[in-house]
DNA sequence: GGGATGGTCCAA
DNA sequence: TGGACCATCCCG
C-alpha cells in the first residue's frame, strides 16, 4: 500500500462517513494542532478512524476522501476532534470494496464501514451530565423546586453519569420519566449541561517498558538501587531494552511494580502505551495430522485446475467426506508460499471446530480465528494480527470477510449455500457474494465449496461465470443410499383420528437398525413439544400477544414459548378464554414429542435431542455430538442441525419424520432448502462401504425434489422452470422492502405510499416490477406489524441502474416517520 | 441514530 | 403557566 506523503498544510478538509444513517459523508476541517489522539505526521489519510462532532454529539467516523478545498460554506464546518488509531483501519483497496458494497446493499457508507469493523474498534462515546455554572449556589439558595433539586443534587454529587444511570440511582425516590423531565428543565436553565464522555476505542492497550540507560549507569541515576530494581534493569537489558509490562511483571513477580514505578520516576525507564502484539492464540488442535496428506487423484486434479488459471471463482462440488478440506488446505499452503494471505469463511464456527482445528494444525500460529463467540478484545486482537501481517490465514464466520488483509491470495467459502452467510439485520450483506467481489477487486481466486450448492452459484457455474470442479468420489467410496419414501396420505389413522408421527415402515426401520447395533438420525424441523395449544370446546388458542402466532408448548420446561420474541409463560391446561371451562389439547408434534415417542418405543435406547433449545449453552452442541459419536446415545433427534456435515461411522438410518414442513413453507426457496437438507441428511447414513438407509415421510412422494438428490444440475433443471416463470433468483433479482410499525394502519399506509412512489418511478419496458404491498407472511412480530413490497428486476443491469437512481427512496435505515421503520434487503434469502 | 426543537393538550 | 408527550428536522 504505497501512499504518497501528503503536505499536511495543503490538505485541511476531509470527507468523513459517520456511523449514522446519513446518506452522504460530511465535510470536516482538519486542524492538526488541535487534533487529539495519536500523532498524524502526514495529516489524516483515507481510512483513518476518527471522532467527529455531529449535532451535539460526538460520533465515530472514517475518512473516506481528502479534499483540496472546502466544498460547503466554511462557517458550517466543524473540525475533526480525534484520531483513534495511528494506522488507517481501512486500506485503499478495502475502502473501494466497501464503497461498492454500501452502494449495492443500498446502505449509507458509514453504516457499511461500521459493520465492517470489529465492535471493539469503535470508540464508545456517551452523553453525560455535569453541573452547570452556579448549580451549587442555586441549590443552596433553594431556588430549585423538587423534584429538580433531587436530580441536581445527584448530578453535583456524582457528575459524569449518563441520564440513564442517574435515573437508575434515583429510582427509589423518583419515576424515570420524572428524572427525564427534570433533566430537560435543568438543562434549559443551564444548571445541568451535557458533555461527551469518551471511552477508548479498546482497552487492548498495554504498557511497554523501555530501558533508557545502560545497566552500568544505574548508580548514577538512582540514589540507592535495591536488588529489585537491579533485577528489573538486568531483565530488561537481557530482553534487548524493552518488554511488555505484563511480561516483565510475570517474570519478576507482581511486587516488582513498585520498583518499576520508582525507576520510571528516576528516568531510568519509560512506560509507553502500545498496541498489544498478540499473544499466540492457542486452542485444541483437533487431533488432525499436521503434515499434508498426499492428495488423492481427484484432489490433485482440482488443485491443478485451481493452479492453472489463478483468479476467478470456482465452485467446488463435493459431498461430505470427499476431501474438500484437504483441497482448501493445500490451496492455502500454495497461496502462503507465494507470500499472500488467505481468508476461509465457514458458516458458523460452532458447527465446524474440525475445520478450524485442521487449519490450526497445518498452519499453526499464523491462523487467526474470527467468530461471534470471541469477546470484543479477542476479536480486535485477531483483527490487528491480520492487519499487521502476523496472521496469514483468517478462519471465521460471516464478518471475517471484512478482515484487514494487506495481500489477499485466496478466498475459500465453505458450505457456500449456508444461509448464515446472510446478515439479517443492519446492512443485510451476503458474505459469500461479497467474498467473490472482494477477491475480484484483490485479483485473487475464490473457491466456493459445497455438497449442495445454492441455485445462484450453480447457475453462475452453468453460465460460465464460475468454473465448476467436481470432487465427487468419497475417500472411501460408499454407495449412495436408496431413498425410502413413505406416503403419509396412505397412512392409516389411529383411533384418535390422527395419523401417527412415525409410520410402521419407519418404526420397523428403526427396530432393525437398533437391533443391529446401529445408530439413527431423525430430522424433525419443529422445535418444542406441540406447536398449537387449543381448546376443543371454543377453539381458543394460546397465541403470542406481540407476534400473532401460536405459542409452542415446551413440555420439559412446562412453558409456552414464542419462537420469535422469546416470550415465555407457564403452561396450564385451562382454556385461554376466561369464559370457557374447557381443557386444552395439543396439536402439531414437535421434536420434543418425537423424542418422547422414541423413548416410549425403545425404552432401552438412549435418545439425544439437538435443537436450539438443547444447544443454547456454550459447548452443548459439541457434547451432544460427542455423546452420539461414542454411543452414549444411539438415536439423535433434532432440527436441521442434525443434517449438517458431521460424519459418524455407524449411522445406518437417517430419516425425516415430516419433510413437508420444510417443503411447504411459503417461500420461493423452500424446494431448494428441502433438496439441500435431504441431500445432506442422506449423506449422514452409511457405514464404511455399507450404504445406509434413508427414510422420508411426506405427503408428496412424487415431488421432483426427491428424485434429484445428489445431483445439483438435475435439481436446478427442474427448479429453473418454476423460477424462470415466476421471476425468482437466480433468473431475476429481488429487493425486499419491509415497512414495520407497532401501529398497523401507519405501516400499511406508508407501505402503500412507498408502493405508489416506486411505481410512478418505474422505467419504461418491463424491466422492473413492484409487487405489493402485502402483509408479510409473519404479519406481526415482536409487537410490530409488517408489510412488504417486493422489487423484481428481470435484467440485472437495468435493475441495478434503476435502484441506484432511486436509492434515496429506499436507503436502508433511512427516512422514518411516525414510528415506522423501513428495512431494505437486497437479494433476500427468503421473502417470509 | 439521537438530540434539539417546537407544537399541542392538559391540569391547575 | 409549566410540564408531559410527540412529531419533525437535521446533523458538516
Amino acid at each position: 500500500m504505497a501512499r504518497s506523503p501528503v503536505c499536511s498544510m495543503a490538505r485541511s478538509y476531509v470527507k468523513v462517513a459517520v456511523a449514522a444513517p446519513l446518506p452522504e459523508p460530511l465535510t470536516y476541517a482538519v486542524d492538526l494542532d488541535a487534533l487529539e489522539g495519536p500523532a498524524a505526521p502526514d495529516g489524516l489519510l483515507q481510512g483513518h478512524a476518527v471522532l467527529v462532532p455531529l449535532g451535539s454529539r460526538v460520533v465515530n467516523g472514517w475518512v473516506v476522501e481528502l479534499l483540496e478545498s472546502c466544498d460547503i460554506p466554511t462557517r458550517s464546518v466543524k473540525p475533526v476532534q480525534r484520531l483513534l488509531d495511528p494506522l488507517p483501519v481501512f486500506g485503499d483497496e478495502q475502502l473501494r470494496f466497501l464503497r461498492w458494497a454500501a452502494r449495492y446493499y443500498l446502505s449509507p457508507l458509514g453504516e457499511m464501514l461500521a459493520t465492517a469493523l470489529p465492535s471493539g474498534a469503535r470508540a464508545q462515546t456517551r452523553r453525560v451530565l455535569l453541573p452547570g455554572d452556579g448549580a451549587a449556589e442555586a441549590l443552596a439558595a433553594e431556588q430549585v423546586p423538587e423534584p429538580r433539586a433531587t436530580v441536581l443534587r445527584e448530578v453535583i454529587q456524582h457528575p459524569g453519569r449518563t441520564p440513564r444511570s442517574t435515573a437508575l440511582r434515583l429510582q427509589q425516590e423518583l419515576e424515570p420519566r420524572q428524572v427525564k423531565a427534570a433533566i430537560t428543565a435543568l438543562k434549559r436553565d443551564g444548571l445541568v449541561v451535557s458533555a461527551n464522555r469518551e471511552q477508548g476505542a479498546s482497552r487492548d492497550k498495554i504498557k511497554q517498558v523501555h530501558l533508557l540507560i545502560e545497566p552500568t549507569e544505574l548508580e548514577a541515576h538512582s540514589v540507592r538501587p535495591g536488588p529489585r530494581m537491579r533485577s528489573v534493569v538486568v531483565r530488561l537489558a537481557e530482553a534487548g531494552g524493552s518488554m511488555d509490562l505484563p511480561d516483565l511483571l510475570r517474570l519478576e513477580g507482581d511486587s516488582a511494580r513498585g520498583a518499576v514505578t520508582k525507576l520510571e520516576a528516576r528516568g531510568v525507564l519509560e512506560l509507553r502505551a502500545a498496541e498489544r502484539l498478540d499473544p499466540v492464540q492457542t486452542g485444541d488442535l483437533g487431533g488432525a495430522a499436521p503434515e499434508p496428506l498426499p492428495p488423492t487423484s481427484a484432489q490433485q486434479a482440482v488443485l491443478d485446475a485451481l493452479q492453472a488459471d489463478g483468479a476467478g471463482t470456482t465452485l467446488l462440488h463435493g459431498v461430505t467426506g470427499s476431501g474438500k478440506t484437504e483441497v482448501y488446505l493445500q490451496a492455502a499452503a500454495r497461496a502462503l508460499e507465494a507470500g499472500h494471505q488467505v481468508l476461509v469463511l465457514v458458516p458458523e464456527i460452532g458447527l465446524t471446530p474440525q475445520l478450524v482445528g485442521r487449519f490450526r494444525a497445518r498452519f499453526g500460529d499464523s491462523v487467526a480465528v474470527l467468530h461471534s463467540g470471541l469477546t470484543g478484545v479477542e476479536r480486535l486482537r485477531s483483527w490487528r494480527r491480520i492487519r499487521s501481517g502476523h496472521a496469514r490465514v483468517a478462519v471465521g464466520a460471516r464478518s471475517a470477510l471484512f478482515a484487514p488483509f494487506q495481500d489477499l491470495g485466496l478466498v475459500v467459502v465453505d458450505e457456500e449455500h449456508d444461509d448464515s452467510y446472510k446478515q439479517d439485520d443492519g446492512v443485510r450483506y451476503h458474505a459469500r457474494d461479497l467474498a467473490v467481489v472482494r477477491a475480484a477487486k484483490a485479483g485473487c481466486p475464490v473457491v466456493l465449496g459445497s455438497a449442495t450448492p445454492s441455485a445462484e452459484t450453480l447457475q453462475n457455474a452453468i453460465d460460465g461465470r464460475y468454473r465448476l470442479l467436481q470432487l465427487n468420489s468419497r475417500i472411501s467410496p460408499r454407495p449412495t443410499p436408496e431413498l425410502e419414501l413413505v406416503d403419509l396420505n396412505q397412512q392409516p389413522r389411529g383411533s384418535d383420528g390422527k395419523r401417527p408421527l412415525l409410520s410402521d415402515h419407519l418404526v420397523k426401520a428403526l427396530e432393525q437398525t437398533l437391533a443391529g447395533g446401529g445408530k439413527a438420525i431423525l430430522l424433525h424441523n419443529r422445535r418444542g413439544y406441540a406447536t398449537i395449544v387449543q381448546c376443543p370446546d371454543c377453539g381458543g388458542r394460546y397465541t403470542c400477544p406481540s407476534c400473532d402466532i401460536s405459542l409452542v408448548l415446551h413440555k420439559r420446561h412446562g412453558k409456552l414459548t414464542c419462537h420469535y420474541c422469546g416470550l415465555q409463560r407457564p403452561f396450564r391446561p385451562d382454556c385461554p378464554s376466561p369464559t370457557c371451562n374447557g381443557q386444552v389439547e395439543v396439536l402439531g408434534e414437535g421434536a420434543e414429542l418425537l423424542e418422547e415417542t422414541l423413548e416410549r418405543l425403545f425404552p432401552w435406547v438412549p435418545v439425544a435431542r439437538m435443537d436450539a433449545d438443547t444447544t443454547a449453552s456454550r459447548g452443548a452442541h459439541h457434547r451432544i455430538l460427542e455423546g452420539f459419536r461414542t454411543g452414549k446415545s444411539r438415536l439423535l433427534v433434532g432440527t436441521q442441525v442434525v443434517a449438517k456435515g458431521h460424519d459418524f461411522p455407524d449411522v445406518q438410518l437417517a430419516a425425516a419424520v415430516n419433510i413437508d414442513m420444510v417443503l411447504n413453507l411459503p417461500d420461493f426457496r423452500s424446494t431448494e432448502r428441502t433438496w439441500a437438507l435431504v441431500t445432506q441428511l442422506a449423506g449422514r447414513a452409511g457405514r464404511g462401504d455399507q450404504p445406509g438407509r434413508v427414510v422420508l415421510q411426506t405427503h408428496h412422494p412424487d415431488h421432483f425434489v426427491f428424485r434429484t438428490l445428489d445431483d445439483p444440475q438435475a435439481f436446478l433443471a427442474q427448479e429453473a422452470r418454476l423460477r424462470t416463470v415466476l421471476g425468482y433468483p437466480p433468473f431475476a433479482r429481488l429487493v425486499l422492502v419491509r415497512v414495520e410499525s407497532s401501529d398497523r394502519a401507519a405501516a400499511m399506509s406508508l407501505a402503500a405510499d412507498l408502493g405508489r412512489q416506486l411505481r410512478r418511478a418505474l422505467p419504461p419496458g418491463r424491466v422492473v416490477d413492484v409487487l405489493g404491498p402485502a402483509p408479510s407472511p409473519l404479519a406481526k412480530l415482536v409487537g410490530r406489524w409488517r408489510y412488504q413490497l417486493l422489487l423484481r428486476g428481470w435484467q440485472t443491469g437495468p435493475f441495478r441502474r434503476w435502484l441506484d437512481a432511486h436509492a434515496h427512496m429506499l436507503l436502508a435505515g433511512g427516512r422514518q416517520q411516525r414510528g415506522v421503520r423501513i428495512t431494505v434487503d437486497v437479494d433476500p434469502r427468503s421473502v417470509m
